[in-house]
DNA sequence: AAGGCTATCAACCGCATTCGT
DNA sequence: CACGAATGCGGTTGATAGCCT
């Protein structure tokens, strides 16, 4: 006898989220938190299983999931991690304040193992892909200048496996960081894309996205504290994001790379945000 | 304009892991 | 410790939007 299914499926509807579906469970969650997610359905008056609502949840309802294209930032460190973690999505999107495991799973699914074929380079093992083993060494040097040029950030984030297995000593150097939970350069500067995204101009889709977003939970929005509550929609979203952002950094202020914080922030100043 | 093809991404499925008793 | 329930995770599928012919 198999395994018994997570939920009774009877009746129980499948496929899309409506926006109606979206608002419930946006607001009982917003209102009630999530305790189980076996009865969080049941008591939002949805006709879902938990198991979909928690994910409906995760991927697209939590207020804090950011969405729209990954950087070229955000690419490099996925690769970097995919090098080292292999498909352990959720580890990946640990390092990525926002996005889900779900949505980094598409976007190597579907561009980074393209890009990396094109490349020349395995997803699954990150080596060249060469039948004629005595041009792999070549394809390595290549790519890996095309992959590293020698830029100011390549000095301090060691992006792939060829470069890690070229300079032990900053691979050790990196798990050490990666056990001790300091970010490494490249999240901060994740985090800093953050704040760029938030602090520059919404794209009109944007705002037309999170205006749908609101519409559809104004009880979320409802309630939010009272200092942002007569705001506008998108102003209170920028608010909320920037504060999280806040948050997050003052998480990490003691942070030893702070001279790197301050070259970016330099950076920013005088090419984006300003 | 219509049909076929491709890329993207939300959602589902089933196994693994964790947690509570 | 054993067991069952709940949750987490990763692989896969299916819907659909956009592009091409």
């Amino acid at each position: 006898m198999g395994r018994q299914p997570c939920c009774d499926k009877v009746g129980l509807k499948r496929g899309p989220w409506t926006i109606e579906e979206d608002h419930k469970l946006a607001s009982f969650i917003m209102n009630n938190g999530i305790r189980c997610w076996k009865t969080v359905p049941k008591l939002a008056g949805l006709l879902r299983c938990g198991k979909s609502c928690r994910l409906r949840w995760i991927n697209y309802l939590r207020p804090d999931v950011k969405r729209g294209g990954f950087t070229e930032v955000e690419e490099d460190q996925i690769i970097e991690l995919h090098s080292r973690l292999g498909n352990r999505w959720s580890k990946i999107a640990s390092h990525f304040p926002g996005r889900t495991d779900n949505e980094i799973k598409n976007h190597w699914n579907t561009r980074i193992k393209k890009k990396l074929k094109l490349l020349g380079l395995d997803p699954v093992t990150h080596q060249p892909i060469q039948e004629d083993q005595n041009n792999a060494q070549e394809i390595v040097n290549k790519t890996d200048m095309d992959l590293n040029p020698i830029t100011e950030e390549s000095l301090y984030c060691d992006n792939k496996p060829t470069a890690l297995e070229a300079d032990q000593d900053k691979l050790e150097a990196f798990l050490m960081e990666e056990e001790i939970g300091l970010m490494t350069f490249q999240e901060t500067a994740g985090l800093l894309e953050n704040f760029e995204l938030l602090c520059g101009s919404f794209s009109e889709d944007q705002e037309g996205s999170w205006r749908n977003h609101q519409e559809m939970n104004t009880p979320v929005s409802q309630s939010s504290s009272a200092s942002v509550e007569d705001s506008h929609p998108l102003q209170q979203h920028q608010q909320n994001q920037q504060q999280q952002w806040v948050d997050s950094v003052e998480s990490v202020m003691s942070w030893d790379g702070l001279d790197y914080l301050e070259q970016e922030l330099f950076f920013l100043e005088n090419g984006h945000l300003l």
